[in-house]
DNA sequence: ACTTAGCACTCTTTGATGTTGAGTGCTAAA
DNA sequence: TTTAGCACTCAACATCAAAGAGTGCTAAGT
């Protein structure tokens, strides 16, 4: 983003942005210049204003309102204007305490972790677990249901145990099914899921020269047991939160908005934009290509597990949210869960 | 209920309410009379509608507006007018055709029945999935994963197959474990889960003098296996048909209401009293305990399988619903999904 | 060359006022 | 017992004026 504003530009967008944050109403002159002390007329200020107008930082809903920001505005505000806040080694700690209790499970985490966002931002929560096929294997196992069917058990070193049903052709024993897990484990482990997939079609090519007939049956059930696209678990928190937001008072877009949320995926998909880059990410309005969520502002952060970048986590709220407060916090909260996730599980 | 009203009261209320459930809006003497042809005159029925509003089944919002209907009017018109239509044919099929596909899950009839009942009924399909008490056992199996933890592995007749992690004091190995599974495989088969439970607590007893240390180590891990009180599944769609709703305008209503249906355990609580009876039940405004919901009416039934009642279905909207042709069908799903449930799993 | 006071102008918001229409309750006649 | 007729009530709607917030422009001040 290049600059393009002058020093007193940037200023005076700042007071707009911080007004309208404040209040949700357009911003006009006299507010400015009498709350702000930049030591302007309101008269210069209208100047300056008009100028940034024609940039395209700023909109008047009509002839004699105020100003709101546009989200060119907001963007050029959070890439050039905004400072954030540190944050109070009393919020620190509550963020630090929400992860102290003994014996968490991922699942656990993951609920707390979306609760605490929510609750802190007084927005939408939300926090993606570790992506299926970043999970390391640690161990699979395979129970005799019925005649055809056999239960696969998929244990990863950290994340939620996974079964699946898998119909056979032929029946097998339960003690060649300890065989193939047996083998399976061997030459498995510690591979992450996508590893482990790639490993097994390696094999399969191998096997088809050998012809061992229970090592391919082996790889045939794993296979099947690693196919599925397992739903990415997405824990939200405070939904319901926008609903005290003024900007949501139209109920056509509370309509879209929660259809959004319904929609699982389109959050997934969000998000899984941010996991790529590092670091705290801000998308502001019609900047995601969602057209249900343009109304909204996404705070979001990669967490880390290890080596791998493993999820993401984040804010949903109104464009105008409270950037300077809530980027830190969704700042902190990633390196807490980052940190929680890599001493819990060495 | 009592027969409190005349022939042509009980025409007149019928008039009422069907205008009432059709167009959302306080109904009016001049509009009965002539859409209605019960051969009098407007001034009759307001006669009549004056008798009625003073018993209690009628209401006016304000002096010159038409009458609504309350809740103990629907009530009325729910057990001594309605009679309710029978579905066509091809509604008949459009229900049965859901299940056809083979190797449907009990997930996938879950999905499926809330998906129906909510497209249907043009509001809010829901159901509870068989009460994890009342599952039959089939299998359970112990995995070993770490040196103190243990993965059980649930495996119930019908239903979702269970995990739960087990932290124990001392380290098991893997045919120890082996030889509890055996064990409990043998006495629990085809108990309920119920039953599981008293049946673990009465082995314990007996095993306190017999002190066989490998059996009482296996039904104590039993134990923990099955103490969860694992949340009941609650399967909701078609949660936004509630924005079309006129009565549902008013942003605050619709936050308690869906506030309500996050609570699931409100939903559950009011379901598991239709489970209680038989057939169909309707609920209807503030019949129901809980504030949240006392705008909507809820038109269930429990469904079986075998012969445990097993679950409950239905679909919840406004006061106004069309009780006419909703609850034939909601009693036909459930008829249905009954028959489905035996079939699947003899 | 900036800055700013002043002013005319625009456009929303608010409240007051009147009108319309749906619906009622009562009365008296059929 | 039914119903036509009538006076009355009240929400909903439209119209209008006044207030207020804010702008853009101009001309004077620094």
């Amino acid at each position: 983003m290049v600059e393009r504003l002058s020093k007193r530009g940037k200023n005076i967008l700042q007071a707009v942005v911080s007004e309208y944050i404040a209040t949700g109403e357009p911003v006009g002159s006299r507010t400015i210049s009498k709350k702000h002390n930049l030591d302007l007329s309101a008269a210069s200020i209208r100047n300056v204003m008009a100028d940034i107008e024609e940039i395209g930082y700023l909109s008047q809903p009509h002839t004699s309102a105020g100003r709101i920001p546009t989200d060119m505005g907001l963007r050029y505000y959070v890439d050039c204007i905004l400072t954030v806040r540190k944050l109070t080694k009393k919020e620190k700690q509550n963020i630090d305490r929400t992860y102290r209790p003994q014996n968490l499970q991922l699942i656990d985490i993951m609920k707390e972790t979306s609760s605490l966002l929510s609750n802190f931002s007084q927005y939408t929560g939300i926090i993606i677990a570790p992506k299926f096929g970043n999970m390391i294997f640690e161990q699979i196992e395979f129970i005799k249901l019925r005649k055809n069917q056999i239960l696969a058990v998929f244990i990863p070193k950290v994340g939620k145990v996974r079964n699946k049903i898998i119909e056979t052709e032929e029946e097998l024993s339960q003690d060649e099914l300890h065989k193939f897990t047996k083998y399976l484990n061997e030459i498995l482990s510690d591979l992450s899921l996508k590893d482990v997939r790639k490993k097994i079609i390696n094999e399969m090519k191998k096997e088809k020269n050998m012809c061992d007939w229970l090592l391919s049956q082996a790889l045939r059930l794993s296979q099947e047991a690693f196919s599925s696209d397992m739903d990415d678990d997405v824990f939200i928190d405070g939904k319901f939160n926008i609903f005290d937001c003024p900007e949501f008072c139209d109920m056509e877009k509370v309509k879209t908005l929660f259809r959004a949320f319904e929609e699982k995926n389109i959050l997934v998909k969000l998000l899984d934009q941010v996991i790529q880059g590092e670091g705290i990410q801000i998308i502001i309005g019609t900047e995601n290509q969602f057209q249900e969520m343009q109304e909204c502002s996404i705070i979001a952060s990669p967490y880390t597990w290890g080596e791998n970048a493993s999820g993401t986590l984040g804010v949903i709220g109104p464009t105008r949210m409270n950037y300077c407060d809530i980027v830190p916090m969704v700042d902190y909260t990633a390196r807490t869960v980052s940190k929680i996730m890599d001493t819990k599980y060495q």
